[in-house]
DNA sequence: CAGTGGTCTAGACCACCAT
DNA sequence: TGGTGGTCTAGACCACTGA
C-alpha cells in the first residue's frame, strides 16, 4: 500500500497529514485525532501502519495517546529546549585550540569530592583556550579521574570534545551529561588568558559526565568571553523527523 | 510471549538487556548488535516485536541502524543537552510573578522587524517580575503582535509560561522556540527592580517562538540576577523512557 | 459492556549493502 | 548473490477507560 509514484512511505504521509492539520489549526490543543481503526479505514491500511504514524507525532510530541482513550493533539513542548554543543556557540570548522596545561592534582578535596574520589587520588586537570580565528574565547577546564594505562595523547587533549574524551579516557561508559549554566567575574588570569579586562563578567558552562549509577567521570568548566560566544539552543529538533 | 510474571513487555526486556551490555562494556561503540532475525530467535519472539525494542535503542541514541547494514552501538548524544524551563532555574512551585507594566508599543523597527511586522503594527509588551520568596531573581519582558480581539487577560499575564500565553493569544499555531543565553551588565533601571548593585552583570536568555514557515510570533527577554538563578541541562532526557 | 490503545504473531515484498 | 533492515498485512488477545 505504499505510494506509487512517491518513495516516502505511508506512515510518514500519514503522520505529515495529521501535523498539517494541528499546524493550521484545524485540529487543536486538546482535540481527540480519528482512532487507529478509523485512520486504518481511511487510508486503507493496516492498523500497525496507523501506528508507526502514529508513534512519529507522539514522539514529536504533537499528541499524546492515552491508553483505552485516544490521542489527544497538544502543545508542542516548546519549553524543552535542545542545546547543541557541537554547534552551539562558534561553528566547529573555525575553532581552534591551545592547549594551556596539564597536570596532575592531588589533595582538591571539592574537586575530589565532585568526582566521588577520595582526596589523595589523583586528578588530570587540562586546561585548554578555544579560538575564534585569531581572538581567545573560552577557556575550558577539564577534571578527569587518573586513569592508570590510559595516557592522554595530545591528539586528543588538542581535538576531542569533552564527552568523546571521556569515552575514550576512562573504563566506564559514560551515558549522562549535566550541565549548569551561569555568570561569574573574570579572574586576572583568566582575563589575561582572554586577552582583555579584568572586570568583565564571563558565561560559565560547567559539564559533569557520568556512568551508570551516577558515578561521576568528569568535569569540565567553560570560562567564556561575553561578547564572543552564546549559547543557542531550539526546540526544533526534538520533532525533527518530521 | 510476553514475560509471564512480570508486567513488562518483551521488546522493553530486549532493549533493556542490550542497553545494560552497552553500559557494562560488553557492547562497544561501533560494535554490531545481533541481527533482528538473531534477536528474534534468542528471545523466541517475531521480528516486528524485536524491532519494537530495536527502535527504543534508536531513540535513545544508543545504536543507529543503517539499512542493509545492521545495528551499530554508538555513543550516546551526550552533546545534546535538554533544558526544560518548567523546572530550571527554581521549581515552579517555589515561583511568584509580579506583573510590572503593559504596554502598546509602536514604531520601534528593532522590534518589529524581530516579528515579522512593519513599524506602525501594534505590539504589546508585558514585562514581569519573578520571586523566589521575597528575592526578586529575574526580568521578564514579552513581546507579542497585538492580536485583535484577543486581549490578554491579567491572569494569562500572571502565570502562564510564555509558550502557553503565545499559544492562547496568537491565531497561529507556536511550532518552535529558539533561544539565546548570553550575559549582559544590569541598566539602572534592571538593577532597581532586581533590588541590587548596578554594576552586577546578568544572565541573558531570550526566546523567539515561531508559527510555521517560521513566522514569529512572540519575543521573551529574562535578564537574571546572577546569584540568584541558574539554568539547567541535562542529556539524559532523551533516553529517558529506557 | 463496548471501544480504545498496547502488545504480539507469522508471514510477505522491497531497497540497500557487500561480495 | 545472500543478508540486512524498512515497510506492511490481517489477524489475535490483552488492559484500560467510560457509560
Amino acid at each position: 500500500m505504499r505510494s506509487r509514484e512517491n518513495l516516502i512511505p505511508v506512515y510518514y504521509r500519514l503522520a505529515d497529514d495529521i501535523k498539517q492539520q494541528i499546524e493550521a489549526g484545524v485540529l487543536k490543543d486538546g482535540d481527540l485525532i480519528p482512532t487507529e481503526a478509523q485512520l486504518g479505514e481511511q487510508y486503507a491500511i493496516s492498523r500497525m501502519t496507523v501506528r508507526q504514524g502514529i508513534a512519529l507525532l507522539a514522539e514529536a510530541g504533537l499528541i499524546a495517546t492515552v491508553k483505552g482513550k485516544g490521542s489527544f493533539v497538544t502543545r508542542p513542548r516548546l519549553n524543552q529546549l535542545v542545546i547543541d554543543l557541537t554547534n552551539s556557540g562558534v561553528s566547529k570548522e573555525q575553532l581552534r585550540y591551545k592547549l594551556v596545561s596539564v597536570n596532575l592534582v592531588r589533595n582538591n578535596l571539592e574537586l575530589a569530592h565532585e568526582l566521588g574520589l577520595s582526596g589523595e587520588t589523583n586528578i588530570i586537570a587540562v586546561k585548554r583556550l578555544l579560538f575564534k580565528g585569531q581572538l581567545p574565547v573560552a577557556i575550558e577546564e577539564k577534571f578527569l579521574r587518573y586513569q592508570k594505562g590510559k595516557p592522554l595523547l595530545e591528539t586528543q587533549l588538542e581535538y576531542a570534545d569533552f564527552p568523546e574524551l571521556v569515552a575514550k579516557h576512562q573504563d566506564s561508559v559514560p551515558v549522562r551529561n549535566d550541565m549548569v549554566i551561569s555568570v561569574a567575574a573574570l579572574s586576572a588570569e583568566q582575563a589575561k588568558l582572554l586577552e582583555t579586562e579584568e572586570v568583565l563578567p564571563a558565561l560559565v558552562v560547567k559539564q559533569v559526565i557520568y556512568a551508570k549509577e551516577d558515578k561521576p567521570l568528569g568535569v569540565s568548566i567553560m570560562v567564556c568571553h561575553k561578547d564572543r560566544f552564546e549559547l543557542k539552543a531550539t526546540s526544533y529538533p526534538l520533532s525533527g523527523r518530521l
